[in-house]
RNA sequence: GGAGAGGUUCCCGAGUGGUCAAAGGGAACAGACUGUAAAUCUGUCGGCAGCGCCUUCGGAGGUUCAAAUCCUCCCCUCUCCA
């Protein structure tokens, strides 16, 4: 399995650049070897962006090698401009702690962190006790302002301006690198595209420094065929933790995806075999469908186990469909082996007491309740524009609930084509 | 510190006394078409007990019958100079 990760990644495109392909290549046939990739703790839980790097260390684990996973405690409390307009928010440290906390949860579902297999760091941890002077006199004398400033990734930045904070950023992440090398001899940085410049910092310091031959590699970003960023829907952005986006939404991101980009979401984000991404990848017309099922299931069982993803799917099919029921489409993924159920349905749900009905709750007010609409007006447009629907029937116009809506204690809302409220009514 | 430019509804961006809840674009939402896709077309897109009222144009005051538009002070951003 660990004959050729480097080349397996290569393959499935989830390299974007490297400072030294032969190099890695080499190196990498010889586990283990220790790599690392920041994360940035902005928030308690990761979203589907952070998944690429999560996958690429789950590769390289797999074939032996070590990752360290750092959080950037440190590093947060400057603030990244790297392909950035703006910049960002400052946290406060007790709040970085609190995210990193609920991130180090996440990686723990992916990667083995027994036996040191896999360590999570804080880069707090020595960022924060710098002297600056001893700082300045031991790392920045060996960056050029000259040369940072003709950084990619600075370069947005110096039109809109940049304050010296930000500047300093990528300082401090090559210090990181820095120290992890000495440390824990790790020679590998893996990152986002728009890290590269930051990577390649560390390289250079530790050759400085150290005298030693580091290494960085870069993911391609995902965006969508219009250019936005990947993961992000109606709601913003796509999370791991189920508490902000349900496992049925998260399947439902999946499943939903564009067409043409099918392949390159297979083979990064599931660990189907090659051969088989390409055949699902080059299904057409309504078969290409399946390819989408196959997906959502693989990555919604990766993040949220098989039992929930299974549920989603079977919760899916049961609105939407099969997009093949006789299973003429041959994969190895498990969502093959998920007998169809009618019953599965974990839609959202709400409780009403009977008393509401009596003081004469209207259908309008209920769609507000179960924030399937954000308002009067808002709701009243959906009905006029005939995207309402009260156990599937089309409503034409607002009038007030009746328990004669109900069967079985129940009520099912539905605001457009595939957004669902399930209303169950308390005695 | 000096000189200039600017902060407009989710975003970009017009608007410089009433006809402005504010052009245009994007995003978003709904409908049609479809394959729970893309593209396209149509409609909607501050709130409300809907042709009227209320809250919005960085913040606080002021002038006026009337201000996003004028005045004062304050905050923030950018550019150039020191």
């Amino acid at each position: 399995m660990s004959a050729n990760v480097y080349q397996t990644l290569v393959e499935r495109g989830l390299i974007y650049q490297s400072t030294d392909a032969e190099g890695l290549q080499e190196l990498l046939q010889k586990p283990p070897q220790t790599f690392y990739i920041g994360f940035d703790p902005t928030a308690d839980s990761l979203h589907v962006g952070s998944l690429i790097p999560i996958i690429v260390m789950m590769h390289l684990q797999q074939a032996g090698h070590r990752p360290i996973a750092i959080l950037g405690g440190g590093t947060a409390m400057v603030g990244d401009p790297s392909g950035k307009t703006e910049m960002r928010q400052m946290l406060t440290p007790e709040k970085i702690i609190e995210n990193g906390k609920g991130i180090a949860g996440q990686l723990a579902r992916f990667l083995d962190f027994s036996d040191n297999k896999c360590r999570l760091i804080n880069n707090a941890d020595w960022l924060s006790e710098l002297k600056y002077v001893d700082f300045l006199r031991d790392i920045g004398r060996h960056f050029s302002v000259n040369r940072m400033l003709t950084a990619e990734s600075y370069k947005q930045r110096l039109e809109s301006g940049l304050s010296f904070i930000e500047f300093n950023y990528m300082l401090l992440q090559a210090y990181d690198f820095h120290v992890l090398c000495k440390e824990e001899n790790c020679r590998i940085q893996m990152g986002g595209q728009d890290q590269w410049g930051n990577i390649v910092a560390g390289i250079d310091l530790i050759r400085r420094t150290q005298s030693l031959e580091a290494y960085g590699v870069t993911f391609p970003l995902l965006t969508t065929s219009n250019g936005e960023k990947f993961g992000k829907t109606a709601g913003g952005a796509v999370w791991l933790a189920k508490e902000r986006t349900s496992v049925l939404d998260f399947y439902q991101f999946w499943r939903n995806c564009e067409d043409s980009e099918i392949g390159k979401l297979l083979s990064f984000f599931t660990f189907l075999p090659l051969p088989e991404v390409k055949y699902l990848s080059g299904l057409q017309g309504n078969e290409i469908n399946r390819a989408k099922e196959i997906l959502a299931y693989e990555v919604t069982a990766l993040v949220h186990g098989h039992k929930a993803a299974a549920t989603a799917y079977q919760t899916a099919v049961s609105r939407f469909g099969c997009a093949d029921p006789e299973l003429k489409i041959e994969t190895s993924s498990a969502i093959c082996k998920i007998t169809l159920q009618k019953s599965a349905a974990d839609l959202p749900s709400l409780d009403i007491d009977k008393s509401e009905i009596s003081a004469g709750l209207t259908l309008v007010d209920l769609f507000i309740n179960t924030g399937l609409t954000k308002s009067k007006g808002q709701t009243r447009r959906l009905i006029e524009q005939g995207g309402a629907y009260l156990n599937e029937e089309r409503l034409k116009k607002d009038r007030p609930l009746t328990t004669e809506d109900f069967s079985d204690n129940k009520i099912i809302l539905r605001a457009g084509k595939k957004r669902y409220f399930e209303v169950l009514l308390k005695t």
